[in-house]
DNA sequence: CTAGGTGCAAAAGGTTTGCGGTTAA
DNA sequence: TTAACCGCAAACCTTTTGCACCTAG
């Protein structure tokens, strides 16, 4: 089980220093947390709303925004669909089902560096990186 | 200098089979060809226009759609920006700067596999592969 | 107390679609 | 000849923004 945010412990996680952790950046971090399944802004929005009736669309953009903005949580990207979120701050990477849709994370074997892969200039500064993956799961 | 795709060889383009080759998508082709500097739909919409006046938008849509579904161009995605086209076919991921937004291709290292590095489940078929890194270039 | 969030609705992009006319093979 | 494509404009969806009110710290 997750360390679920508190009043008590609003901005003691790690990675949420200088948020504000209000209730609605909460619901969303929690909506995150409980289903790691990679949730659209709209999926979260419609989770959200069944334990805070008044939260808005436009809000769970702002929330997830601001999360992201904190390294709370991840921002995924696959061809053709909107955002998705993902709360596991491990290196890892992201495979996408073709038929269901099911995204699912792949982790990085250990002591492995993608970087050790590239062929990257001299003296780039990396700052982020997103593998994504697409195919058929073998079910 | 690239092969350009003339009405002599229209799909001779080994990635090209069974695509029927429109004045437009070969014009939307070879300006993805001769500038290989990772456009959007729509500055591949301006530069077709200077040599082709009538195209529409729409139309560098389903051109470029049809090219990315032949194999002919990949599309790349990055964090809150549009889709970008690269026809550059070979293993390889993308860097974008932070600051001016340039877009340069990272080859893999030879001999290198993306698969080595990811733990993948056992029997998932990949189909797709997608690296993108962002961060500072050096200059 | 007050800087910063929230809710709402409207706007802003990016991308897709429907339809009547056109064209590659 | 004809299935597939193009141009156009409108529709669609996701995401962002402006403003008045609210609240965490």
């Amino acid at each position: 089980m997750y360390k679920k945010l508190t009043d008590q412990q609003p901005t003691n996680h790690p990675q949420l220093k200088g948020l504000r952790m209000t209730r609605q950046r909460r619901e969303v971090y929690d909506v995150l947390m409980s289903h790691r399944d990679h949730p659209t802004a709209s999926e979260v929005y419609e989770r959200a709303k069944s334990n805070m009736a008044g939260i808005s669309l436009a809000t769970v953009y702002n929330c997830l925004e601001a999360l992201v903005q904190h390294g709370a949580v991840r921002q995924v990207h696959f061809e053709r669909e909107s955002s998705r979120y993902c709360p596991n701050l491990t290196a890892h990477g992201h495979f996408q089902d073709e038929k269901s849709g099911t995204v699912i994370d792949v982790p990085l074997k250990k002591g492995a560096s993608l970087t050790d892969l590239l062929d990257l200039p001299e003296g780039v500064q990396v700052n982020n990186i997103e593998i994504t993956l697409t195919g058929k799961l073998s079910n």
